[in-house]
DNA sequence: CATGAATGAGCGTTCATTCAT
DNA sequence: TATGAATGAACGCTCATTCAT
């Protein structure tokens, strides 16, 4: 957060021409093409400005800063991606269906954009060592958290009852889901991953019980 | 030029005098220093110099290339902890036993180094983006993978059988152990996450059962 | 990254103030110095910033890499040489001066800039072997060839006929040629090159005949 | 030859064991090979050492210097060229065949090995700017020199009279052997330079004329 | 005799950024 | 407002060579 404020406000902050405008989303998407082909280390202002076919300067001019820059990126992933599954979660009623099918519909969207997905990854690690990017990449798994707590709050509002901690629910969900990605990173999609998908949803239908 | 043997044979291969070796062994303690401090882009060959008190020219006359530096420094890692891990497991013979303490060895060995796990992971991040590092870093996932198989052979061989795929379990023991581990680096070791290891392990324990 | 772009794309091709398009021409001319001084080989970046009294870095600015600016330099000797030596034998109206004169003049307009001469050659002689200078060097070559040839034609123009085959002829004139300039650049201007050029001429005009 | 006597006497000069003088042969082909392939710059002691496989610390103890390797590549290359051309042209003793053959003769030896007129020609251009290869280089040309002028004086002395001044005849015999040799080089052995090589070789036959 | 160890200097290039208009 | 000009610092790497055994 404090970084975040602290940060410089940059031109595609303030109120943009249209041209503007397009540009400075032209330059998040080629910053992201570029992050999920070349990951963090290589992801220069001029490889971005080469992607998108702009000048160097242009990028500086509309986000201040490389750090500047990857925190837009982040914050931009981090939206696009929590937006829709908010969306798609929020959907389900029944809390049933939210043990049995939440899950499944978290890995479809996140999956669906694998440079995406990669992007959000690269600058993660990054950021367990580059104190720049920590507090850009909090706030992506912190929405991520809030999430994951808000579908527990809403199983136990229904009445179920957790088996194990709730903290230790929280971070195995987590963690699960993180390394599942990892997974299918280094992998793809395959049938071992999808299967152990399933098992790790009835894993988790099963740590909770409805009301009685 | 024979670019494939300038990469892969660097003097660190070759007989080394004693002080060579002991200069080599600087060297890669310092870029795990480096590596665990500043993360992957900030792990310069001239801060690994800086690091072990050595001219720049030096890392480059014992590692070749900062690639080839790396390289190294990944399977050192990996052999380190696997080898201690093979040793620390091998010495558990009650499947039980394997089965309830395994993980929890696991995490011990390689939460005791904090700083060659953010190594390990920075370079595993990075990998997932740069080519040169793919086969370099699959070597330690591999070891990882060929170690959670063997348990899982062991466990089969005393009779048990096993109540999910087995493709399924190794993705599983995989990705929940990166996930935890990606959790520890965000967040350190906190009460959370050693409960959730805990019920990790109820888990794993659970998906066997004994030969009736 | 899109190299091609980089590759040929230079500041120096777009448009520059003034001040950019003076210090563009005084590293092309820094550089012509150090070509005929010391060689291609000897000739880097920071000995033709030197040379120039410019920091290292504003060469690169302005022609992108080592081999953009030789690029640049070879076109440039190239343009200003037969620019020049198209207007001289332009000017020559009667195919009996054209065989006369022409070689003369040539050699002349060459000889009068030895620096020139030097590095015209030095990267002549580099592309044999260089695959990036190739096309630069070739593209002087083919100017050098389009100017034989145009003489020949127009002496075929006036009704002149050859007594050897075309190609062969040109052939000739340009070997001779190169190797005149080499032996120029080994010993100097003696005599018994002048009294060689006069005999190749001698040779030349005795090569074709006149209308009957 | 100051130089050359000058230089500091390197192992592969003095007594050697077989292996040695195996090793200084082969570093001297993979020399030429480089030179043929990458041209004078590229050709650095450690490209010299990996086409060898040979470290390159060997190359430095058996030519003491990249200078000394040069200076004996260029005398070897120079030596194998002549000493075969003095044979073929000594085989000749009709003043007739000597004109009419030795050009072509010429010609063939010294296109049979083209790596080893790009590696001469290379070093011939290096020559020009780079003071420390100069007096090497002109151990060759020096040699040529020598032949053609030994050639004319066999000529002379079988009662030949030459229409042209004997100084202009060795230039124009030099710089058209030079120049056609750059031809072939840039352009191959095309049609045109085979006619154009018979048609030097016609007007060589017309420069002088028999005893009356 | 032969080679590993080591090195200082320099290479071409890219970095993120500031200046100036 | 938007962009060319310019830059100091650092990058990974190669150079030819010397030291020491």
């Amino acid at each position: 957060m404090s970084a975040a404020t602290k940060a410089t406000i940059t031109r595609a902050d303030s109120a943009l021409t249209p041209k503007g405008e397009r540009r400075a989303a032209e330059i998040l998407d080629a910053t992201v093409r570029c992050l999920a082909r070349d990951g963090y280390s290589a992801t220069s202002i001029q490889a971005v400005a080469d992607e998108a076919g702009l000048h160097k300067r242009v990028v500086l001019y509309y986000y201040g800063s490389r750090e500047g820059l990857f925190d837009r990126v982040v914050r931009h992933l981090g939206d696009e991606l929590f937006d829709e599954l908010e969306r798609e979660l929020g959907a389900l009623d029944d809390p049933e269906e939210i043990v049995g099918r939440g899950y499944e519909r978290l890995w479809k969207v996140v999956t669906r954009d694998r440079p995406l997905v990669i992007s959000w990854f690269a600058l993660r690690a990054e950021s367990v060592t580059n104190p720049t990017l920590a507090s850009t990449a909090r706030y992506v798994t912190d929405r991520f958290r809030a999430l994951v707590s808000g579908l527990i709050d809403q199983a136990l509002g229904r009445g179920r009852t957790l088996r194990i901690a709730r903290g230790s629910l929280e971070v195995l969900i987590l963690a699960g889901f993180q390394g599942l990605i990892l997974e299918y990173l280094e992998r793809g999609d395959t049938p071992q991953l999808r299967t152990a998908i399933d098992d790790f949803q009835i894993w988790l239908a099963s740590v909770s019980e409805p009301p009685s």
